[in-house]
DNA sequence: AATGAATGAGCTTTCATTCAT
DNA sequence: AATGAATGAAAGCTCATTCAT
């Protein structure tokens, strides 16, 4: 069972991701989720900003599913990095490729406003930080986990806008390549 | 003297490169260039989507002169590209921590259409090839260019969105020593 | 009581009837109901179109009516064609020579889409068709009865061009002479 | 050779009869015209108000033609009729059934002015004049004769409608036998 | 708790026209 | 005589939001 609250969040979410905030209109989303006119002001009393934030925190708590799920099985951070970067790969292609970071697109494209500007430095920060322990965990130096962790996520962040560019996932799948050539 | 057009291009390039296309109103363009109303048309007669093309070709020309200015005069490619980051973290810092890759915002932000598409994917592509032509010339194998040149555009492309997240141009600043650590 | 949506409905069909699809904006109707910019989409989401569909569907219902109320308590066909004519007459005077047909000036002059006119040709059809049946209640043989209200309807609307141009109501009341003089 | 002047006129008359006055843009005939952007108020100081009424005038003289080469070969009025009624909705075809008498659309749906309303008058009553003319020719008493030309007029400006709404040519050819039935 | 109605500011675009050359 | 540039008003429509129930 999902909640109206929850559906409407999910949808926002995704169409955030494909169109930017400011690109997609409440009466799209309302209609996506097949939610009535008037919930949404009673799910969301500050409106679109609230629905951003929701939206945000979800895609967030998601990536770092994915990002554990990719490095808790790995054995070394070259693995864990590869299967990351084809889990994001598939999602980019059962969106047939209309789909870059979900946080940006949503927070970094909207208002603004120091609360989507702090939510944002938050998430990102807290992407990183985790790819970091994982890289610690599997045995990577501290000062080194720091810039695998960033080099890792600014190409990611790369990736996804040169993939939605070209329409091409391998681009997301050639990552590590680029980033472990000489490791 | 720059024309009305010049201007209304120019304006365009740099409200969309702030907000994202869907993030400014032609009313705010044509005030910014001090353009009457119906001008617009005139000079663009798609209307914003021709304004939007037009503003990223100008960002476009604009960023391999960038590529080229910091390229030219480099004694060697990790020269090279440190000099561009720092111009890049520079543009960021007078443009108060608001822009990011001025391409992106204007087309990948925009609509879905197959014209936006291609124009993105071209320029992208000679932005690649641009980087990959200077690291040729400054020593570097045709492989190794073309993993340097890519490398260098995504991390720029992530450090763009992770600078303006985080208010911070150091983002860019430090993109070389992530990336050229090995070398 | 008169709710919002009928009042746009009625404001509109008179307008259009005065000045055709295209010669009337969505302001002047808003201002002639009374009613806010925003509530049109409320109440019509296809705006200016739903509008006029709903407006000649009312002038359609409305001109039935006085078909029948013109005819109910004829004597003959003859009798029942004068009073209709000279009832158009009345209402064309009303509206100091200004008005036509109310579903031509709506729909015909409308958008060239398969909605208007599969409308439109339903309504001209059930006006004459009712003509008809009235006809044939009257004593006339169900082919001359079919004769007898295409003719009362084609001259009719020329009727309504004619009067108009010549700012003349008695074109009008002059039609039963000109088709019945035979009878 | 057509001079723009009289390009621009043929254009617009056409556009007017197929959209009516409102419906239609300067733009729009100007490009179908192949007329250049500045040359309309050359050629028609007034404007879009000059433009119809030089249009209307070459409809109308093109109507008299017709009327003319309809009854001047016929042997009597009946046949005069039909032919005309043929030859429209011969025209009525060659414009895949998207137009209705060209000088309705073109004054009586335009702006509520004197000039239009008197140019109109005067077209509608010279056509209605010419008819007569012809019925006394072809041997009709003055008074039938009279009846004759505003019952014809009538029912083609009624069949023009009825032919358009229903997508039908056949309402014009079956005009003579509605109207002509008992003499 | 939940929702259809209502709202006015704003959107992009087209309009008929005037102007400078 | 002829025309591309320029113009502001108005077009139809969508926006995020508030309200009454």
């Amino acid at each position: 069972m999902t909640s109206t609250r929850e559906k409407l969040a999910l949808k926002a979410g995704l169409l955030f991701q494909q169109k930017g905030y400011h690109g997609v209109g409440l009466a799209e989303i309302l209609q996506a989720a097949g939610a009535p006119k008037g919930s949404l002001y009673h799910h969301f009393p500050n409106g679109k900003a609230d629905l951003a934030l929701a939206a945000a925190d979800i895609a967030s708590t998601e990536m770092l599913r994915i990002i554990d799920s990719s490095f808790d099985p790995a054995q070394d951070y070259a693995n864990g990095a590869t299967t990351l970067c084809y889990k994001l790969a598939k999602f980019f292609d059962i969106q047939e490729g209309k789909i870059g970071c979900p946080v940006s697109a949503t927070l970094l494209e909207g208002p603004d406003n120091a609360t989507f500007q702090d939510a944002l430095k938050a998430i990102f920060g807290a992407w990183i930080a985790r790819i970091k322990d994982h890289a610690i965990r599997l045995g990577r130096g501290p000062e080194q986990a720091e810039k695998d962790a960033q080099l890792l996520f600014l190409t990611i962040q790369g990736g996804w806008t040169l993939a939605r560019a070209s329409h091409n996932s391998d681009i997301l799948r050639g990552l590590p390549a680029l980033v472990l050539s000489d490791t």
